[in-house]
DNA sequence: AGCACGCCGACT
DNA sequence: GTCGGCGTGCTC
């Protein structure tokens, strides 16, 4: 007799094993490894996931049965099934958060409560429960004390009874179709009896003649068939109604078909040793190394091509803002519907079809962001991961994985090699090339020998003591105007990292600040607006100073709105786009300012870093960065490594054609190296740099580091908690571990709770695992008092 | 996380 | 005496 071994939706620490399950005979040979099951857990109902099916007992209670399957297949395989098991050890993560991870956003489900009343007078004495319906969701949260002991209380009478069901998740997209339901004979014989008026009623029988599969109901519509005609034709038995699955097609615009591009030197190099890494079935990892306009993308692509060529299956990663139509249509040209795309910009219902066609095997390619690396993918040939630095690769929640180790987990799971591609490498992985841990593969030329950009650093400094007050220098302002002149294009970058407009009082001083948070509120003119940018607490303008009444209210700092309004002023004749978070929101606004910038309907381009990457304007010829150092001033160790990153990213931008392009970088520490290295695109010697700072400091690629998190709504309990976890740490790892901490956050209060971190800094260190596994585990008694403690293994910021 | 059980104080 | 507060422990 089968027991089914099953991780609950139930996210602590006891329950972070499998419990096991009897299977009735009727759901026998239907539950099988990989499919969620809805199981009684207590008194409740819960999902689950099944991971085993096994003969032998091990619980000694009394099993309780299975009541339904979730899935109709198993909706994880074996591989992805193990990865869920590595990824929770490795994120200090509870099982069941990697499982729901791994599946896709809409196909998440939970058992949810629902009370129907049995007796209508129930109604009229709880409105304030039930609404006047006779069946409501029960959610113990939105309900107060009284209102859950009169639940409890009717539930006993037997006035109001309980059931579990699925949340509604996303499915397959059906269409209502007509189907002929009598012979085609028969149809001819009822149309010649039809009265001489019935004409649509002729048409209808018409077209279900012509026709033996299906037809929408949509494109009977087309026929001037109604939907009552239908309705008549049903009733009267000539027809049925029957539902087709539709694929979504998330692709907007059709495509040209593309040929592979004749390579360089050094693409064709790059392809050929990937290749036959490909083809051996060798789990190496590359880093492929190459300046921007280098062509790494038709290497991507050549190398994807050789994959399906061996009939094996190819993954390519972008970061999220880079997923834009530009990449998209490139790929989908030359793998035309064999491309599966993931974005977060997708609907639910969208990520859920492509989901399925890679599944199902009728997708080998598929491009997407983050969580694109968890595709069912099939018999993998390659995993490529474009801009490989880039921060959008590590989840910022739990389970808090990083993309990259994934990927290299499948590539070993599937024996094939794994690209990381990028101008800029992040100093991990260069230093494993280094180390020949990865192999190194360079593009250091770029296609057709086109110059790089001049790049010009002005000093601001020397701007405001020359006495000017604006945002723009003397030099950038000259730049915009020539190239307005010419009409080619400007893009104008705001580094905005934390940086944004705020209103100060210029009589006191004051500066309002959130409620909730320990943070200056955000200017947005268009709503007239303070707001949080972390909790979304607003607050309307106000005219007068909280605290002395005056006012002389000033909005100090530079925002893309700010920015957008000065270039108006100066240059009213210039037509003017802006990109940030406030003009991107709505869905698809991204890619319509994209196209609006590239078809030239704008002159210049005004945004932050999103601006910055993977976008090739081909008449853009000026780019003027604002405020370069802003992230220089973070207390954080990769701050060098961002800005250098960032401003080699958006120098790349300009002059992509034939036009040369100029790049301003205006600054306030003109003698930064990672801002003096990325004036010549020298990558190699800012590695050089930073390593040796990296090695004075004891940061990563040295050393690994840990964050961990603690936070409370009181403050004395949050420094005396993590106290006790330093106490813990100290006592338990070797004496060579730095610790440090526990220090407040940068930004020490966030929606009224207190957060304190100590970072573990190591090289060697056995007994971490089990420590902060262990800590983990405590984590639930700590939680009961309020406190609530975060790991954060190789986290991308210490603040 | 829920949800029940169980052990104390203050009330019809 | 009982109702209802919350601390404790379990869920196959």
């Amino acid at each position: 007799m089968p027991i089914a071994q099953v991780i609950v939706d139930v996210p602590t620490a006891q329950t972070n094993t499998p419990y096991s399950y009897g299977i009735s005979d009727q759901l026998l040979d239907i539950i099988q490894v990989g499919m969620r099951v809805l199981v009684p857990f207590g008194r409740r109902q819960v999902v689950g996931f099944v991971v085993e099916l096994t003969d032998n007992q091990t619980f000694s209670g009394k099993l309780k049965n299975i009541i339904a399957p979730v899935d109709l297949q198993p909706i994880l395989n074996e591989e992805l099934l193990q990865l869920a098991q590595w990824m929770a050890a490795d994120t200090y993560s509870f099982l069941i958060s990697c499982l729901q991870t791994i599946i896709p956003g809409g196909m998440r489900t939970k058992a949810k409560k629902f009370l129907t009343v049995a007796d209508e007078t129930v109604l009229t004495d709880n409105n304030d429960i039930f609404h006047g319906q006779s069946q409501i969701e029960y959610v113990a949260k939105a309900l107060d004390k009284s209102q859950l002991k009169r639940i409890s209380r009717l539930l006993q009478q037997g006035l109001v009874s309980e059931h579990y069901s699925l949340s509604n998740h996303a499915h397959q997209l059906t269409q209502t179709a007509i189907k002929a339901a009598k012979s085609e004979v028969k149809l001819t014989e009822i149309q010649d009896k039809l009265p001489n008026n019935a004409k649509a009623q002729w048409r209808l029988l018409e077209l279900l003649k012509q026709s033996a599969s299906p037809i929408l109901q949509t494109e009977a519509a087309k026929q001037k068939i109604t939907g009552s005609a239908i309705k008549l034709a049903e009733e009267k038995g000539w027809l049925t109604k029957v539902q087709v699955t539709k694929n979504r097609n998330p692709f907007t615009s059709a495509v040209t078909k593309s040929e592979p591009l004749t390579l360089n030197l050094e693409q064709a190099n790059a392809v050929q040793t990937i290749n036959s890494s490909i083809n051996q079935d060798e789990n190496q990892t590359f880093l492929l190394e190459g300046v921007t306009g280098s062509g790494k993308t038709e290497v991507y692509l050549q190398v994807i091509a050789n994959a399906l060529q061996q009939g094996e299956t190819a993954m390519l990663l972008v970061p999220e803002i880079t997923l834009t139509p530009q990449i998209v249509g490139r790929i989908r040209s030359r793998f035309g519907e064999q491309v599966a795309m993931m974005h977060s910009s997708m609907s639910v219902g969208e990520r859920f079809d492509e989901w399925r066609r890679i599944e199902s095997g009728s997708a080998k390619v598929v491009v997407g962001v983050r969580s694109a690396v968890f595709a069912p993918l099939a018999n993998i040939g390659v995993i490529i991961m474009d801009e490989e630095h880039d921060s959008s690769y590590k989840q910022e929640e739990n389970p808090r994985y990083q993309t990259r180790d994934v990927a290299k987990w499948r590539g070993a799971y599937h024996n094939c090699p794994v690209v990381l591609g990028s101008a800029t490498p992040s100093l991990e992985t260069r230093a494993r090339a280094g180390k020949g841990v990865y192999q190194r593969l360079v593009l250091a030329h770029r296609i057709n020998d086109q110059a790089l950009p001049e790049v010009e650093i002005v000093d601001m400094k020397q701007e405001i003591a020359g006495g000017s007050d604006s945002d723009l220098s003397a030099s950038l302002l000259s730049a915009i105007k020539t190239k307005l002149q010419r009409h080619e294009q400007i893009i104008l970058m705001l580094n905005r990292r934390g940086y944004s407009s705020f209103v100060l009082c210029r009589n006191c001083g004051f500066v309002p600040k959130c409620p909730n948070c320990d943070i200056s509120l955000t200017y947005h003119k268009d709503l007239g607006q303070l707001q949080c940018h972390y909790c979304g607490f607003t607050r309307p303008m106000p005219h007068k100073c909280d605290q002395c009444g005056s006012t002389k209210l000033r909005q100090l700092g530079m925002g893309s709105q700010k920015l957008e309004e000065t270039v108006n002023r100066l240059f009213p004749t210039a037509r003017v786009l802006r990109m940030d978070v406030d003009t991107t929101r709505k869905k698809g606004a991204h890619e319509r300012i994209i196209k609006q910038f590239s078809e030239q309907q704008a002159d210049i381009l005004v945004g932050t870093q999103m601006i910055a990457k993977g976008l090739d304007f081909p008449n853009v010829t000026l780019v003027g960065v604002l405020n370069a150092d802003t992230g220089l001033e973070f207390p954080d160790f990769r701050s060098s490594e961002r800005t250098f990153e960032l401003l080699t990213q958006v120098a790349g931008r300009a002059g992509r054609a034939d036009k040369a392009g100029q790049v301003i970088i205006q600054t306030f520490n003109p003698d930064h190296y990672a801002i003096l290295l990325a004036q010549t695109q020298n990558y190699e010697e800012f590695y050089r740099t930073e390593m040796k700072v990296r090695h004075a400091g004891k940061y990563p690629p040295y050393y690994f580091t840990v964050k961990i998190t603690i936070s409370a709504e009181n403050e004395k309990q949050v420094i005396a908690q993590s106290f006790a976890v330093l106490n813990q740490l100290q006592q338990r790892l070797a004496p060579n571990a730095v610790i440090l901490g526990p220090t407040p956050k940068v930004i020490k209060r966030i929606n009224r709770r207190y957060y304190y971190q100590i970072i573990i800094k190591y090289r060697q260190e056995p007994t971490l695992s089990t420590t902060l596994t262990e800590l983990l585990n405590q984590a639930q008694q700590r939680a009961k008092s309020g406190i609530q403690i975060g790991i954060d293994n190789e986290p991308m910021d210490f603040m």
